[in-house]
DNA sequence: CTCTTGACTGAGG
DNA sequence: GCCTCAGCCAAGA
C-alpha cells in the first residue's frame, strides 16, 4: 500500500482519478463502489479535502447531475467550465444529457485488479 | 463529550 | 416532478 493513505479518502481519489474524459459520476456511484453505500455525503466530504491531489472533483456530481459543488471551486462557473471543456454541455449548474455522460465506478469492475 | 454542518440519497406524500 | 424527513459518517467548535 501507499505510505499515507487515509483509507476511505484515499479509495475516493483513485476513483474519481479513474474517470475517464468527458464523463461523470455521482458521490452515491463512488460510495457504493467503494462499499460505503449510503454514506455518499462522506464522498463528498472526501473530496473536500482532495485540494492539491490530481483528483477532477468537477467530474463527480449528485444523482440529479447537478454541480453542486461548484462552490467549493476557486471560482463560481470553474467547475462548469471545466465539464464543458470536456464536451459535457451545462447548463444552470447542471449537466445536460447526464445519463449519457454517466460513467459508473463499476464499469472497470472487470478490468481493474483489486488489492485486497 | 455533545451539537451542528455538510460537494448526498432514497422513500413517502 | 417537487417537497419533506430520515439515515448516513466524519470533522470542527
Amino acid at each position: 500500500m501507499k505510505p499515507g493513505n487515509e483509507n476511505f479518502f484515499e479509495r475516493v481519489y483513485e476513483v474519481a482519478k479513474l474517470i475517464p474524459y468527458g464523463r461523470v459520476t455521482s458521490y452515491g456511484a463512488i460510495a457504493r463502489y467503494l462499499g460505503t453505500a449510503g454514506s455518499a455525503r462522506m464522498v463528498g466530504w472526501a473530496m473536500n479535502a482532495s485540494h492539491g491531489k490530481d483528483v477532477p472533483a468537477h467530474r463527480v456530481v449528485n444523482r440529479k447531475g447537478i454541480l453542486t459543488g461548484k462552490h467549493h471551486f476557486d471560482g463560481t462557473n470553474l467547475m462548469q467550465q471545466l465539464l464543458e471543456s470536456e464536451g459535457i454541455e451545462v447548463i444552470d449548474n447542471q449537466i445536460q444529457d447526464f445519463e449519457k455522460h454517466f460513467w459508473d465506478p463499476s464499469s472497470l469492475n472487470s478490468a481493474s485488479s483489486e488489492s485486497e
